[in-house]
DNA sequence: TATTGTTATACTCTATAACTATA
DNA sequence: TATAGTTATAGAGTATAACAATA
């Protein structure tokens, strides 16, 4: 039973979302990010109605945890708070923050190309349909 | 620019990674063990020779955080530390552990199964080689 | 001099419960 | 009555620094 765990996919899913986050981590954080933050940003980008609970449910983050990160991405200037009605709030950026957004975009694109290099041609173009069928 | 998430592979690395983490977290929670404790026993299982560091460095986890897991897996009786020299420990099984990685190493192969069964068959055999050029 | 095991500690990320104001 | 935003807090999981003992 030798390299076990290189044979379970589910611990290798762990070892490569674990080494992808951690550069990303990195690279994203000498600009100032968090990943999660870069995901908020990235999805307001492309929608400009959409609440913090409903930002929450698409990303998989709880309500209660998105205000501290709206928060700081609002004390940076990148979002705003803007009322639909006494109780909702819709996220959008501010142009501060679309610049923000589309270099952030640009950096991540990057990332992404060179991940996709390093997984051999013949498997490359089944990676994204097999992990999107894990979990969507 | 609409799904853009969808369609970044590091995005959906992370959203498989956690839906993953979560449902064998729950199933081997229900059996008394974590993620990592479980890595560890199937690991040891297999070389009975290894250290607490080695074991660290084959799995990422920092050898200062491997002191209170092994602390776990010996109250529980499933491991014991046995003296290489009059410095490093070896991590072996104990006949209970024997037994009960056993019957988890059962269990995470039928998840294991479960989870490659939701992958489209024209994928499932590049999953884990593509996983595993990721961060190998 | 480098490594092992260990302690103590801090930090990030995430989960839960409760409260209020509004739909 | 359900939902949105919020507060406060607790728990994992992980990272860092330091130390004694041994290779």
């Amino acid at each position: 039973m030798t390299d076990l765990l290189g044979r379970l996919p589910g611990y290798a899913l762990r070892r490569a979302a674990n080494a992808v986050m951690g550069e990303l981590g990195d690279i994203l954080g000498d600009r100032g990010f968090r990943i999660t933050e870069a995901a908020v940003l990235l999805l307001v980008q492309d929608r400009s109605d959409l609440t913090s609970s409903q930002i929450g449910k698409t990303l998989d983050i709880q309500r209660a945890n998105m205000v501290p990160l709206l928060n700081r991405l609002e004390a940076a200037g990148w979002i705003r708070r803007k009322p639909l009605d006494g109780k909702s709030l819709a996220i959008v950026l501010t142009a501060e923050g679309a610049a923000k957004v589309t270099e952030l975009a640009s950096v991540i694109e990057v990332y992404e190309q060179g991940l996709l290099q390093r997984v051999p041609e013949e498997h490359r173009d089944h990676l994204l349909p097999a992990l999107n069928a894990i979990w969507r």
